[in-house]
DNA sequence: TACCGCAGAGAAAGCCCTTTCCCGCAGGGA
DNA sequence: TCCCTGCGGGAAAGGGCTTTCTCTGCGGTA
């Protein structure tokens, strides 16, 4: 591998010309060196070596970002938001993925701040996990001590700056929108217990179901990965106990296409005998049919919102921006059938075909 | 931020013995010390400059991957492959989307080296597009020259390993199917035609046609983005010119969603009035509705194969592995309907209600 | 008792750059 | 003619770490 000095060698000059011309400092260098430098450059097909660049300018600019996973939609959509404002300040990303765990969350803070990144976004879930938390949160004011910033989204556990999407209205709209049509019999296809989204977006919906005096039973919510075969089998496990159910709300949209699976596969016709809700509105929603109905969660505009935090000047005190959720009415929620409205909770194998396609 | 050298003060040792703690060199260090120097590296929260540990250890480890875009479902696929092997093999990925810009894939290349990677790959289509080509193996010769292994996915430019999917055959087996069910009249939705991937997988789609006595004239391909709104798009307008085509083969799973949107939106029923095949098989496939009748390709083998290649001791040979293409028959792919059988190529309007569902 | 060998610790030489500081030289003003 | 200025270039000092080499002091053997 060619070094700076083997350039600077090669070209007959020194190796601060050599770098002076390579990056082009402010300082003037005549044209026949820069010329030589140049060539030389070419001939040798010269690349510096980052690492050594990063240490000689110590001038921290790339940016860490750690997601539960970058291939879910939810994170890509969120990443491309992050991307767009990183890339016009001219930033490198470093992604990293947890998979949801909790110990790889902690290492790759570490790593990150072993790499020297001038900022720190972590994007998904909380954890309702005290040891966790706090382990966290002593790592992140250690990296902020040292000058770096943070910024969280979507998680309570940061005092700093964060963007949270309302996840609680989220499930609130969703369970009023069911409420309106009519259902009472309603399960729900939850994500891990552990995770704050499950509970926040839970706890919305148990209120609007509250307000409009329905239960929310404990039996009538499964818990699962929040992913597309999660949806699937909680779907499956959900239904098996309670065959009479009208409507299910997944937590998020890759779980229901997993209910949708399962319904699908039992037979039943959305939203003629049961309605299903997503959460999220990712890009594939619409595309599913029945479209799906959802929670829409402005995640670009999420990415955006938190690289601007990280980067903005000025901003001494933590900022939480809250944005808003929004129910998108799509094709899979539909008013309680007809034969169960009056008699929601009994007649349990009744309703099968009742109505017909 | 704490260095290496505050711990060892703070320890009251030389940084060379905080080293050996610290990295847990084979080099024995007393009990005593050790606690010493552990002590030290909590108190100050110490971690390790990467960079500097990198420069210092000049030995490479992580591994450069160059991919379109990670949160496409393709390459989200085959990067879980990748990262399987990296992490038993306890390699880092440094992951770069080039987003298809074939300039950004060449300052990639540099970018990588400059990070020192032990190995390159590059996953996607390559470019008809000579001096491009001719560029890019510049720049792979020379990071192949330094010690780099290099492995390509899916593309024909590099001459050293290579695990190429059998993009021909795929086509080949699309249009095989296609043509067994009766289909003439048919359409493609084909990715930008400056990729080989888009002219593989036509080139033996055509043969595949050629071989039955078929044809696919110019008109009925129609090239757009490799995504869902392309597919959408060139749906439409091949739609528009050719109202009698009873299939339509879309080259990626991706415009295969964004075709079934536009037939849906005018009201053909799929498979009853028109045929849509896939190319990929990507995890979505099986979710939308009817489920898409597709050509499977071993994503995530494709991954671990590529990876294991890069990293594998020995193979003094270049080899290039050829994953098969495979057909996955689902719900989107049935009989040309009876009234074009006879007519194809003519009635142009005539189809459109002829089976109801 | 003298010497050898070795364990355990530190000194110092890099790894490859960037950047400050310094130097020589040429040109312009007094 | 002399001095000052400013420009173009190089020397050298880091930046934070790893690792080789060196040194000290101890135990064991002859």
């Amino acid at each position: 591998m060619a070094t700076l000095s083997d350039v600077a060698r090669r070209a007959g000059v020194s190796p601060a010309t050599a770098s002076r011309v390579i990056n082009g400092s402010s300082k003037p260098v005549t044209d026949e060196l820069r010329e030589r430098v140049l060539a030389a450059v070419a001939e040798l097909q010269y690349v510096p070596n980052a690492h050594a660049q990063l240490l000689a300018r110590s001038h921290r600019s790339a940016v860490g970002v750690i997601v539960h996973d970058v291939s879910d939609p939810y994170f890509a959509e969120i990443t491309r938001g992050l991307q767009r404002v990183a890339t016009d300040q001219g930033r490198l990303l470093m992604i990293c993925n947890s998979y949801r765990d909790p110990d790889r969350e902690l290492e790759y803070v570490e790593l990150l701040r072993g790499h020297q990144v001038a900022a720190l976004i972590l994007a998904g879930s909380g954890y309702h996990d005290e040891a966790f938390t706090r382990q966290l949160n002593e790592k992140l004011a250690a990296y902020e001590a040292t000058g770096g910033r943070v910024a969280v989204i979507g998680r309570h556990e940061h005092s700093g700056d964060a963007v949270m999407p309302d996840n609680r209205t989220g499930g609130y709209l969703a369970g009023r929108e069911l409420c309106g049509l009519g259902h009472r019999a309603i399960g729900v296809v939850a994500g891990p217990r552990i995770l704050t989204t499950t509970t926040d977006r839970l706890a919305g919906l148990r209120q609007a179901l509250t307000e409009q005096g329905r239960e929310l039973p404990e039996p009538r919510i499964r818990y699962a990965e929040f992913d597309r075969d999660g949806g699937a089998e909680a779907t499956a496990r959900l239904l098996d106990a309670d065959p009479e159910l009208t409507a299910i709300v997944a937590l998020n949209d890759s779980m229901a296409i997993g209910a949708l699976a399962t319904v699908r596969a039992r037979g039943l016709a959305v939203p003629q005998q049961i309605s299903v809700l997503g959460f999220d509105d990712m890009p594939i929603a619409r595309d599913v049919t029945p479209a799906l109905t959802t929670v829409r969660l402005p995640l670009v505009d999420m990415g955006v919102r938190a690289m601007s935090l990280v980067l903005g000047v000025g901003a001494p005190t933590p900022r939480v921006e809250v944005l808003p959720a929004e129910l998108v009415r799509r094709d899979t929620a539909g008013p309680v059938p007809l034969s169960t409205r009056a008699t929601a909770g009994s007649a349990p194998r009744a309703r099968r075909g009742d109505t017909t396609s």
